[in-house]
DNA sequence: AAAAATATGTAGATCAGTCTATAGAGGAGT
DNA sequence: ACTCCTCTATAGACTGATCTACATATTTTT
């Protein structure tokens, strides 16, 4: 395993995140892939035998590897569950504002445009959608509430619904207004 | 204006609309429409002169007049907006399971694949999801709530994120926690 | 030298869009 | 009643670009 090697399949790994971020599964192109990460064709299916789907696969799984950690790095930074996911917020808020709205979601887009298509993809999806409401549900569970499972996937749709409207509206008021509904949905029992 | 070209015309709707609301708009292919709607070719250019984007721009007009009437007939049905909500939560979900998890939110897909699209398409989802929010708002502040522009953001994005995350985890888990979600969220100020 | 990785070339399919030809309906004029 | 004319709409072939995937050859690393 050469440092080369690695290097190259990283890096057609960070051009298909950024590509598939804004235009999905479909709306990505290989050749946006190679063109965008300076990469040959041959090393893309020497890196990735199983060609697209792997390699969308890996690009999503790493995606939710890193906003796994911010969201961590917010619990971390935050007194409790409830200021750690309007830290989280916040963050998202400002990576759609520095993108001029095109980055919201590193999944979303691919999750629904690949819902009906390739099983691998599309387990990809789901086990970090599933991954991200298991860390939100530790932070809310610790804080000693009852309903952790149930809250953790309320914020999550609530944190969702409002980076996809946000993102189609390019206006940061479905973010914002999110931030008061988790302030009330997590206060009191 | 015949009575057959207009039969035409709304057979291209549908089938796009069916089309897009699973795949999105890179992942619809124009033969697709073709052969689901079964129109020639040279009918789909004479309906629709602009091509794929007039085409998909009048699906999702369609597809959000119609979640509009949802929203409305939920209206009528229900004694207060909480009431409401949860009734179009329901019939999400009903639709959500009943098509085996592929049609949740019929924008969505198309609202986040078509970024990088012509204006006409991204311009559709951006005021189908106003008119959306704004259907939402009056039903809130017919109740003399304050807050119910905010409100009715808040809402939204917690049904969106709630039909996403259903449809990516092929639960209703999420949809179901929404409920609760909604209730906390509407009740009291 | 063997293995790992890179570098192109190419195949076959599909893409959106344009082109020309033609069928059907209804009105006008004789 | 009949033909002529026009506008609407259908019908499908065709184009050039692009797509994913595979094949083969070359370079780099161990």
């Amino acid at each position: 395993m050469g440092s080369k090697g690695e290097a190259t399949r990283s890096r057609l790994i960070i051009g298909a995140r950024e590509l598939i971020e804004t235009h999905g599964y479909s709306g990505t192109g290989l050749n946006q892939v190679l063109a965008v990460s300076g990469a040959p064709r041959g090393s893309l299916y020497f890196h990735f035998p199983g060609g697209k789907d792997e390699l969308v696969a890996a690009a999503i799984e790493e995606s939710g590897a890193e906003v796994g950690a911010l969201i961590e790095e917010a619990a971390d930074r935050a007194p409790d569950a409830r200021g750690a996911v309007l830290g989280l917020l916040d963050a998202f808020a400002a990576r759609l504002e520095e993108s001029d709205f095109t980055r919201g979601c590193p999944l979303a887009a691919t999750a629904l445009d690949s819902a009906a298509a390739d099983d691998t993809v599309r387990e990809s999806c789901r086990r970090v959608y599933t991954s991200w409401q298991r860390a939100l549900a530790r932070l809310l569970a610790a804080e000693g509430r009852a309903t952790a499972e149930a809250d953790a996937w309320s914020v999550l749709s609530l944190v969702e619904g409002a980076l996809l409207l946000s993102r189609s509206t390019r206006t940061l008021a479905p973010l914002h207004h999110a931030r008061e509904a988790v302030t009330r949905l997590l206060t009191g029992p």
